[in-house]
RNA sequence: GGUCCGUUCGUCUAUCGGUUAGGACUUCAGGUUUUCAUCCUGGCAAGAGGGGUUCGAUUCCCCUACGGACUACCA
């Protein structure tokens, strides 16, 4: 049993799309967990679509998102170059070998003779393919005599080179995922290998990098299934079917409501990212907004999107990437494409703030505090993400949730304050707060007993006294366990702000 | 149009022929928190349709319907 090696081959055509990022984990989960080897190989054969920058966002995408590489274009390898780009040089042989063996063939017709092709064959109700049996009415290696292919040839005359598929041979293979897929060679196009600019096809290129690179798995979208036997096809006619990969076609992502696949638009539509990160169109400067700026934990999207057609028996939904890499298996990836759950991603990050390291939290938004103008110690910092994570998704919200805990209230929650705020409270509030001076090293429980003990004594319901309590604290309606929140932000800080709000207060008492 | 893939609550899904078809998100109702959120309890909610095979089908097979992917010198 030779070592499991999988890759991860994106085009650099733009951002790495969610979906992809899913099809990178299941590829590293797969392979960590079998022991083998992660490949990031660039599938760069179109010049035309190449989009700076995209190849650095792909990578440090996955590196946010805690996906690792053994080999790839930024980490090198045994099997370097892994840009195909940069392969350029040894794909040709590939096909000339498949020429030598009457597997493929030169092809010269122009884009107007193939459209012409096309029209025709679709006006007489045939698939518009260039198969066994249409090619033998266009300009090639196979209807041309061949000096005139030669000539053509030397002349440097652009052509391209096509495989050469048998007429009726019925071509079959194993998906883990789908079981066996059958297709007719009859029912697919003799599909270009070579193009004329010199570089392969993705086809080509991805049969031939997968061979070299000694690739076991080939676990990709599902978008990839219809060419699979193709690709099956040119294993067989390079002789390499004994080392032929295992294939897994992932089932798709789809758009939240309605139906089809999740695009860009979708995201602006309805409000959330698409992309891991946030991207700006290097050639119209559109940004289109990212999962990290957004707010998300990358164990969260990991954990989200490695739910999205795979699941355990036993009903679990949270898991850590090692517990994904331990319980992850391809048997358990489901057929049906997944449509995606704006909602249930904020679920997932909550989840996955709620089990952080509050320290970690408080590190990471230490800068926006900062930035808002409060200070705070590392231990302060933590006890106010402690006391304020669970009432929020994303951690940026605990920022903009916590700004009393920094400063004096300066504002009231004017609802509250009608409601609650009475001379009575202002009167009992004012004697707690001589009565707190004694207590400034009280925990929590100690001064809620005190507190509960004067209401008694004082013969009014604790509950008409603790909204107050909060208001003159925070200012606001709700918030944190109101002695935790009085002890976290100091006695004799709470002493302050219970005097400086009854004078602001007791001027509205009606 | 053709080829291939798919079809369990609104959504993600469990079930390896026999279950009151389970869980989670969402939503609703209670409870806890004398607040909000969390949390707990409970409710609503599903096997596309039709044929087979079988003592018995959500589960296996076929047809239909619907959905999706692909159908470039793009990946």
């Amino acid at each position: 049993m030779s070592k499991v090696r999988v890759r991860f081959a994106p085009s650099p055509t733009g951002p790495l799309h969610i979906g992809g990022v899913r099809t990178a984990l299941f590829n590293y989960l797969f392979a960590k967990q079998q022991g083998g080897d992660m490949i990031l190989r660039i599938e760069d054969t179109d010049q035309g679509r190449f989009v700076p920058g995209a190849e650095q966002y792909i990578i440090d995408s996955l590196t946010w998102a805690g996906i690792q590489f053994d080999e790839g274009t930024h980490v090198g390898g045994p099997c370097a170059p892994y840009r195909q780009s940069d392969r350029k040089s040894m794909y040709r042989q590939y096909a000339d070998q498949l020429i030598d063996a009457g597997h493929a063939y030169y092809a010269f017709d122009t884009p107007d003779e193939l459209e012409a092709m096309r029209e025709t064959l679709k006006a007489g109700g045939m698939a518009p393919q260039y198969d066994a049996v249409s090619r033998m009415n266009m300009k090639n290696s196979l209807t041309l005599p061949e000096d005139e292919v030669k000539r053509k040839i030397d002349a440097g005359e652009p052509y391209v080179i096509r495989i050469k598929l048998p007429r009726k041979e019925e071509v079959r293979f194993h998906d883990l995922i789908r079981g066996w897929v059958v297709v007719q060679t009859s029912a697919m196009d003799d599909k270009v290998l070579f193009k004329s600019d010199g570089m392969p096809t993705y086809h080509l290129a991805n049969v031939v990098d997968d061979y070299t690179m000694k690739i076991t798995h080939v676990i990709r979208g599902e978008e990839w299934l219809p060419s699979a036997p193709l690709h099956v096809m040119l294993y067989k006619f390079f002789g390499w079917e004994a080392v032929m990969p295992k294939f897994a076609h992932l089932p798709l992502i789809l758009k939240p409501d309605g139906n089809g696949k999740l695009s860009k638009r979708d995201g602006d539509r309805l409000g959330f990212p698409v992309f891991p990160l946030e991207w700006k169109d290097p050639a119209t400067g559109e940004i289109s907004s990212g999962y990290r700026e957004k707010g998300y934990e990358p164990e969260a999207v990991v954990n989200m999107l490695a739910l999205l057609g795979w699941h355990t028996s036993d009903n679990r939904e949270l898991f850590s990437m090692d517990e994904l890499i331990q319980l992850f298996s391809i048997e358990k990836i489901s057929k049906n494409g997944a449509k995606f759950d704006p909602e249930k991603a904020k679920w997932f990050n909550h989840q996955h703030l709620m089990m952080k390291d509050p320290k970690v939290i408080a590190q990471e938004i230490a800068p926006s505090i900062a930035e808002k103008g409060f200070t705070a110690t590392d231990d302060y910092l933590t006890q106010v993400v402690q006391m304020v994570r669970e009432k929020v998704n994303f951690k940026h919200e605990i920022t903009e949730k916590s700004a009393y805990f920094f400063q004096m209230p300066s504002h009231y929650d004017d609802q509250a304050v009608q409601k609650k705020w009475t001379a009575q409270a202002s009167d009992f509030l004012k004697t707690f707060a001589e009565a707190l001076k004694a207590h400034i090293q009280s925990d929590a429980v100690t001064i809620e007993a005190m507190f509960k003990h004067m209401a008694t004594e004082a013969q009014i319901s604790p509950g008409a006294l603790m909204q107050p309590l909060r208001l003159c604290l925070s200012g606001e309606a709700g918030g944190p366990p109101l002695f935790e929140l009085l002890v976290v932000l100091g006695v004799e800080q709470s002493i302050q702000r219970i005097q400086q709000s009854i004078d602001t207060l007791s001027k509205n008492i009606h």
